[in-house]
DNA sequence: CTGAAAGCGCTTACAG
DNA sequence: CTGAAAGCGCTTACAG
């Protein structure tokens, strides 16, 4: 099957009315759509995406980016695709289509994006990984193409974004360990712009303020956000002249390395060292102790941020009236043994 | 920017010439060139990609189906989007985009291909996750639609395809099992009709039929290739009367459930029981004893599966001719611990 | 309720 | 080397 010209000419009936009734409109005759239905189902027509997204000036599809650099392709488990799920879900009502986009790693974000923008191939962009100034918020806000980003950034100022609670989980994370006894923190930050490092660690600095601890440049740990990273934290933690009794962990497979390190140097996690990782993430779950980390559904992550997108698009924002512009997304914290020791009171 | 008009209107020449100037045709004044592709530049001005494939009859893009189920999702490591830099970095000689459409895990598979494949959104897929006879490789053959699958399958006679050898890993994994002194050899297989599976089964059962060893059904044990399938054979192991001394897998992920399982029944792999992992993989690392298993370049088997399918197509096969239509990926052993204990000779 | 026609933004023979 | 025009496959006012 061919286009719509060869579905009407084998009905025999105008292109129009072919058109109309695998649209669902209302002015066609029931006896009519029924033998269109029937035959586009037949001889397997679907309507061309191109002539149908000129004529209409929108695509329905949705596009999701993906930085496929080196780091995340290695170390980022499969976040996105558990995202994915919690879009699709959303978008399904509405007969739209999520397409993930991955820039190529030797080609700029910014200009990947731009080109993708300009080409019209979808409606609506997800990003995410916002940096703390972040130029492509401004490229799309001056395109006006409506977007969600996972994650806030300076640049946000007018756009939607859903970023998950740093502040929050810095803070309960200090708490608990503060109710441990501990009083020298360390934290791991991430080595580049990403913006909720600053998030993260201006959340761990307040709530150590609050207990009255003095913030110690040298209990913060650069490192990259993953595995090695960990280990890498791990190694600098042992290099400390006074050593910090407790860690809190930025990225969820920073555990990993950091339990090896740990490991070879004969050091016990959540006896000799208090750990309290990020995201729960299957991978971690065989650590041994068992690590404290913060839970969260990726899936329903994933139909908030498409709720939230569609409330900015002019076709779909009155299915989601009164929606917040942005949001903080909570994470339940899930109580582990890596940081289960008590320091005795001195 | 709007479209092309606009931009022809503000150089003050004909549409017809900004499209040649833009697209490197050859009968184009150098000067004239030079003064559209500046303008495009300054006003961001990029081709309507709905326009264009609508003329073109081809989008150039490429699409990588993913099945997101929930098992992938949760288990599979970023498989994808390792072999995503390698299709990429073969389709960017050619200014081709390759794009990820994610399959929701409500919607059939074929279902969902069909309507991609009918909307013309690409002019070829690749596809992955092959099943033993596989719809989904009839509907592309007929549709004409240049395709290449990560898998092999009964449905794939005339189609190209890149498979790993799983017949090679089983075969390697038995002879060196058997090296070692082990006679009863279990195997995980998975519980699902995915076509790796009968020819993993397969290399398994001739390579034991080499060395004279009888196949036996009940070391034949169907897991989910998942971690928590890994826990599974794990607890089908123990069950088991006459305990076999080795075991091997089929999937990555499921060495850590397997060595969690373990660890509770106190039984340590690599010295009461010979474990080769499949594919290495970085969340594996962390096993203690290092897991004996097969390497595999990511990025390498996407340039080979972009190659394999741009040869299949009419308009860039010249660029790769005499290149086979299917392969066989080969594996490289990697000797952990895992397996490198010797049963004593009775 | 249906058909005929316009036009979305491009590329590409075709004239000149 | 450039311009004018056709037409890719659709959807949608507009007539009837």
């Amino acid at each position: 099957m061919k286009g719509i010209r060869q579905l009407a000419e084998h009905l025999d009936i105008s292109i129009g009315t072919v058109s109309r009734a695998l649209n669902g409109k209302p002015d066609v005759n029931e006896e009519t759509r029924k033998r269109v239905l029937a035959a586009a189902e037949e001889l397997g027509y679907v309507a061309n995406q191109s002539g149908r997204a000129l004529r209409q000036g929108t695509t329905n599809v949705i596009g999701l980016m993906i930085e496929s650099n080196k780091d995340i392709v290695e170390d980022s488990d499969n976040f996105f695709l558990g995202v994915t799920r919690g879009l699709q879900s959303v978008f399904a009502r509405h007969k739209l289509d999520l397409i993930m986009l991955p820039c190529p790693s030797d080609e700029d974000p910014y200009e990947y994006l731009k080109r993708m923008v300009a080409r019209r191939v979808v409606d609506a962009m997800i990003i995410s990984a916002t940096q703390r100034t972040d130029k492509r918020i401004d490229l799309l806000t001056k395109a006006k193409i409506p977007f969600v980003s996972l994650g806030r950034s300076l640049s946000s100022s007018n756009s939607s974004w859903i970023d998950l609670d740093f502040d929050g989980v810095a803070n309960s994370a200090v708490d608990r360990l503060v109710a441990h006894g501990h009083r020298r923190i360390a934290i791991a930050a991430p080595s580049n712009d990403v913006n909720l490092g600053y998030i993260f660690l201006d959340g761990y600095r307040r709530a150590l303020d609050r207990h009255g601890i003095a913030y110690d440049l040298s209990l913060v740990i650069r490192a990259k956000t993953s595995e090695q990273g960990g280990y890498q934290v791990g190694h600098e933690l042992l290099q400390l002249a006074d050593r910090p009794t407790a860690v809190i962990l930025i990225y969820e497979l920073m555990a990993i390395g950091l339990y090896r390190r740990l490991s070879e140097a004969s050091i016990t996690p959540g006896r000799d060292l208090a750990i309290i990782g990020f995201r729960e993430e299957p991978r971690a779950k065989f650590l041994q102790p068992a690590l404290t980390c913060f839970r969260i559904s990726l899936r329903d992550l994933g139909a908030e941020l498409g709720e939230t997108l569609l409330a900015t698009m002019p076709a779909y924002g009155h299915f989601y009236p009164n929606r917040p512009r942005t949001m903080i997304w909570p994470l339940e914290l899930v109580p582990g043994e890596s940081d289960s020791f008590h320091l005795k009171a001195e």
